[in-house]
DNA sequence: GCCGTTTTCGGCCCGACTGTTTTCAGTCG
């Protein structure tokens, strides 16, 4: 079992436990194991089979440790299950929806014995939650609208833990010495933000078909078989995705491959212009002018159909056929076109690494420079710098820089912009910084108007330089806030700052609609990470994957320039 | 349940906001 699956374990352990009301540091020590065991970089299976202790790691004691080797060897662990019995899953359900805590779950269930969100929302639209003790009409609404959001994201995960799926099949593939040729289409070839079913094709001679078959069967994810047959295999996934595997002749592999990418709206205009060429294109057979073709690449196909090749990432139908029949395609930006990133924590706040190590992940990555910017300090949950402390890490980067050759750590913060409308520092403050990022972290639910106005008036300010995570979403946990984005990009232009997309698996934010729209006006755009551990610098790929559908270009991101050209293009105080 | 001692038990990030109340419990970050 993986780390990130132990974690999950123990996550619901401690909202069963608060749900069933123990001790609120009963529940946060679960809490803060779980969180803990995510963010090692050593999977757990490994320093049990070394004889390592876990007490060594933080939040890991006695009782958790023996826990951890419990569900090591057997799956899963006593405790666990016993919680499980006595508190239907149902209600861990219950708890995603915003509004609702374990207090207000528990509630329900002991006062109506709803215990899914099926009945939940049978009882909302009855009125019945609203003559509940504590419950009012407007929690009753923020039930529906919560469920409305989570069915939304119902039997979708995260790009993310899709494109970890998608290394474990090719993994099992390899270590099954299967004699096939394998690559994920659909809507994770194209980084959709999140993922409904992952498709794989998979080409292999005819005769290997059948035990092709029976091999992929035995994918340990798997959770459920719903069809096989010798061509297609549909089947559900333990983390709640399903997976559709294609099998076809080596020679259909890219004509599959092409047909099960783009998305409907893309293939139906390409398929209007192949026709009017001779061409059609069924789903693994390409016919020109009565004849097979069998390509040996998607770059040919678009060849036949007298276009230039589209990535995947922009087959969606929103122009880029168009553009291509131009031939005035944009070209996207890439993981390379990086040189650092400007949004990171460090244990001066909520952050666990150093400044030291994050800057050295930063030079792994081959970046020239970073900005440290940790919350200020009206954020206490995350322990956000006072100015006096803020003064003195400029000091301590300040000195750190001078051991560095050919990288630099810019001085920062992610200042918060509070309910009022006023950011968490002066001024006075902020003009001694070479980077500031204001974000909202909290009064998320006033009206739309007063939010937009928090985000405008920020950025009017001279010093704030980039917007951070701009509309404040959670993929699948939270919608974003109600903003006037038209009106955040007019003033993004005018005030010459620009806006953040947060590549934190969980946020994408800007999305990528959002983005191309910002791009389209002329709005400068960063990509940063929000890490708060040295590994999270990795994820700057995700905004990478959104930039790209977004159709930006290098030209358009400013941290793909040198630090002379970013602080020269940066808004000036 | 973890942690760190003042070494065996007491403290454990905290404050704002919201929707209920009619003075505050629950939720959230």
């Amino acid at each position: 079992m993986r780390n990130f699956e132990i974690a999950g374990i123990f996550l619901k352990i401690s909202e069963l436990l608060e749900i069933k009301g123990e001790s609120v540091f009963k529940v946060r020590a679960y809490k803060k194991a779980a969180e803990s065991i995510a963010s090692l970089k050593v999977e757990l299976k490994d320093l049990v089979e070394m004889g390592y202790s876990l007490n060594e790691i933080e939040g890991i004691g006695y009782a958790i440790e023996g826990k951890i080797k419990e569900i090591l060897t057997t799956g899963t662990c006593e405790f666990y299950e016993r919680l499980k019995r006595e508190i239907p899953e149902g209600l861990l359900e219950m708890l995603k929806i915003p509004g609702l805590g374990a207090k207000k779950v528990k509630t329900i269930y002991s006062e109506l014995n709803i215990d899914s969100i099926e009945e939940l929302e049978k009882a909302a639209k009855e009125k019945k939650l609203r003559s509940l003790k504590g419950f009012g009409v407007k929690t009753e609404q923020a039930v529906l609208k919560g469920i409305f959001m989570l069915k939304g994201s119902f039997g979708k995960i995260l790009l993310s833990t899709a494109q970890y799926l998608t290394e474990e099949l090719r993994e099992f593939v390899k270590s099954s010495n299967l004699n096939i040729k394998m690559e994920f289409a659909g809507e994770i070839r194209r980084r959709v933000e999140l993922i409904e079913k992952i498709i794989a094709i998979v080409a292999c001679s005819e005769n290997d078909k059948k035990e092709v078959v029976s091999v992929l069967l035995k994918f340990p994810r798997i959770s459920k078989i719903i069809k096989v047959d010798e061509d297609k295999i549909e089947v559900f996934l333990d983390l709640g995705v399903l997976l559709e595997i294609r099998i076809v002749e080596e020679k259909s592999f890219f004509t599959s491959l092409f047909v099960n990418t783009g998305s409907e709206k893309h293939l139906a205009q390409l398929n209007k212009i192949a026709e009017s060429q001779g061409l059609q294109i069924a789903e693994d057979l390409i016919i020109i002018k009565g004849e097979n073709y069998y390509p040996n690449s998607e770059e040919e196909i678009y060849q036949k159909i007298g276009i230039p090749y589209i990535i995947p990432e922009l087959r969606e139908g929103r122009g880029e056929v168009e553009k291509a029949l131009e031939n005035d395609l944009p070209e996207v930006i890439s993981l390379k076109d990086i040189k650092g990133d400007l949004h990171m924590h460090t244990d001066w706040s909520d952050g666990i690494n150093t400044i030291e190590e994050m800057a050295k992940k930063a030079m792994d990555l081959g970046y020239e420079y970073i900005a440290i910017t940790d919350h200020s300090k009206s954020l206490k949950i995350a322990n956000g710098l006072s100015v006096e402390r803020l003064k003195e890490q400029i000091y301590y980067i300040k000195n750190l820089n001078e051991k560095f050759n050919n990288f630099d750590i810019l001085t920062g913060i992610e200042v918060d912009i509070l309910s009022d409308e006023v950011l968490d520092f002066d001024d006075e403050v902020l003009k001694d910084l070479d980077i500031v990022v204001a974000s909202i972290h909290t009064g998320f639910k006033q009206d739309r108007e007063k939010l937009t106005r928090r985000i405008l008036k920020a950025m009017e300010n001279p010093y704030v330089k980039i917007i951070g995570h701009p509309t404040g979403r959670l993929l699948g946990k939270r919608e974003g806030y109600e903003i006037d984005i038209d009106r955040i990009i007019e003033k993004a232009l005018e005030t010459k700052t620009a806006l953040e997309i947060n590549s934190s698996p969980d946020r994408l934010d800007l999305t990528d609609v959002y983005a191309k729209k910002a791009k389209e006006k002329g709005v400068k755009i960063v990509i940063n990470t929000d890490a708060h551990e040295s590994g999270a610098l990795e994820d700057i790929k995700n905004g990478i994957f959104v930039a790209r559908r977004a159709w930006l270009e290098k030209k358009d991101v400013l941290n793909t320039r040198s630090l002379k050209e970013l602080l020269m293009e940066l808004k000036k105080a």
